[in-house]
DNA sequence: CCATAGTATACGCGATTGCGTATATTGACT
DNA sequence: AGTCAATATACGCAATCGCGTATACTATGG
């Protein structure tokens, strides 16, 4: 899994979507990880705006995924290589 | 501003905290920018966890940032600093 | 086709959001 | 010390969270 970038709560949902079915995971048994019922993980890669914050960070740390704060990239083509 | 790492919401916080007064905005005109109270702005740096998704990405785009998600690195920059 | 796993959606609940407004508290500077 | 800007907290409010539980919908394989 490569880094990919989100703007938007859509786009962070689609990206916690693609990497929770890359672990092989069903949203029931990611929720039981991080003791989140299978609904809220579904609304959070649904990309509703309103999930909280706690629940993004911890479907983040059962996906063993971390998050990286920079500056917006003006070039499309996307420069990951500047984060290593 | 170079990219951080967050793996949990205090982290985030305290990002956007520097961001923002890296970029000489108060709470107060970061939240007008993006029409969120000041109080508003004050939970999302103090690292609360149910401060809303909106919330943080709303402050992300007034602030020029964006969201890289990522596999964790094994060990982070700390961490290595940590070993010398 | 159809069964079944997986996902989305619904109900009532207590808790907490962000809101407007307002007030403490803190910090930086003279 | 004293002043003023910046930040943190508080009140009541409507809205919405995530909860437990349960049920619709949607795929995908048999």
């Amino acid at each position: 899994m490569t880094a990919q970038i989100a703007r938007n709560e859509k786009q962070l949902g689609a990206i916690l979507r693609r990497a929770r079915r890359q672990a092989d995971l069903t949203q029931e048994m990611l929720g039981n990880q991080i003791h989140l019922r299978q609904a809220t993980v579904s609304r959070l890669e649904a990309g509703e705006p309103a999930v909280q914050l706690s629940t993004l960070m911890a479907a983040l740390s059962a996906l063993d995924l971390e998050l990286v704060v920079r500056p917006r990239s003006k070039s499309s083509a996307t420069e990951i290589e500047d984060l290593f």
